[in-house]
DNA sequence: TAAATAATATGATAAAAATCATATTTAAGA
DNA sequence: TCTTAAATATGATTTTTATCATATTATTTA
């Protein structure tokens, strides 16, 4: 379905949204272990996640990792666009050049609008809004 | 989303299902060319299906590939569940081990509920109506 | 301004998926 | 029964994804 860095990518977010803040840094260290993912690992990725302007980070002593207010507000989907490209969500099922509702191939008909709705949402669901469900005891985010 | 081995898998069963019979076999290089996939990998994929029980085939002089009645009652489904595995298209979004109702990840609340209509459309669909859909014009199987 | 600490840039290695190649077996027909 | 045509079994190669490792750069604080 997703990738595993984008997989590893959303947690890391996540667990930002949870538990950082512009005066309150965290370290790839004390990331990777209670989201279960390689340390090296999801350092290369929350590299990629600040050039995406995803998180923010600053480095030296007192430096790690955060979410801006304006972070918060990103949308899952621009997660997972920006380590795995659109494409893998967007692209016909198939993989026919040619896909769309004028000449659907025959997966389309009868699986575009539950794509349409699982795209719908995760380019609206923002990190915030996810983090509050967590909070709330909606959803959890261990392993 | 799917893999590439079951996206072939996929267009050559639907082939099949539209070009062949228990008496009009059709040989696998016959298959690569008008669906697009490199004639060794669709072979071994069709070699795969047929050990499933998907498609039938026979070999020798006059063999090939072919649905038989049975065949062609098969679900989507179960041709990605032949090649890909179940867990491909059911486990949690982000790999999380306990991830069900009562304790779901942050994405599966809200993406559930598409993901549950996508699994039950592809278990109800046969490729006898994918078929059908091409035939009728509805859907279309080029490249 | 030097030492220590953290991210960053870069690239090496390992594992999995995709792709290619071929010797072997089976069935048909001469 | 021999030849030929087809799938089958097996495995090699290539590409992509996942994972690991480290030298460099920036920032803090003493």
């Amino acid at each position: 379905m997703l990738s595993n860095s984008s997989k590893y990518a959303i947690k890391g977010v996540l667990f930002l949204a949870l538990n950082s803040s512009e005066d309150r840094k965290i370290m790839v260290k004390d990331i990777a272990k209670p989201i279960n993912v390689p340390q090296a690992y999801i350092a290369k990725l929350l590299q990629e996640l600040v050039k995406e302007g995803i998180i923010s980070s600053t480095r030296g002593p007192k430096g790690g990792f955060y979410l801006s207010e304006r972070n918060k507000n990103v949308t899952v989907f621009s997660i997972l666009n920006s380590i795995d490209g659109e494409k893998r969500l967007t692209t016909c099922m198939l993989s026919l050049e040619k896909c769309d509702n004028d000449k659907p191939c025959p997966l389309h008909n009868i699986l575009s609008p539950s794509r349409k709705k699982i795209l719908e949402i995760l380019k609206t669901k923002t990190v915030k809004e996810l983090a509050l469900d967590v909070k709330q005891g909606h959803s959890y985010l261990p392993l």
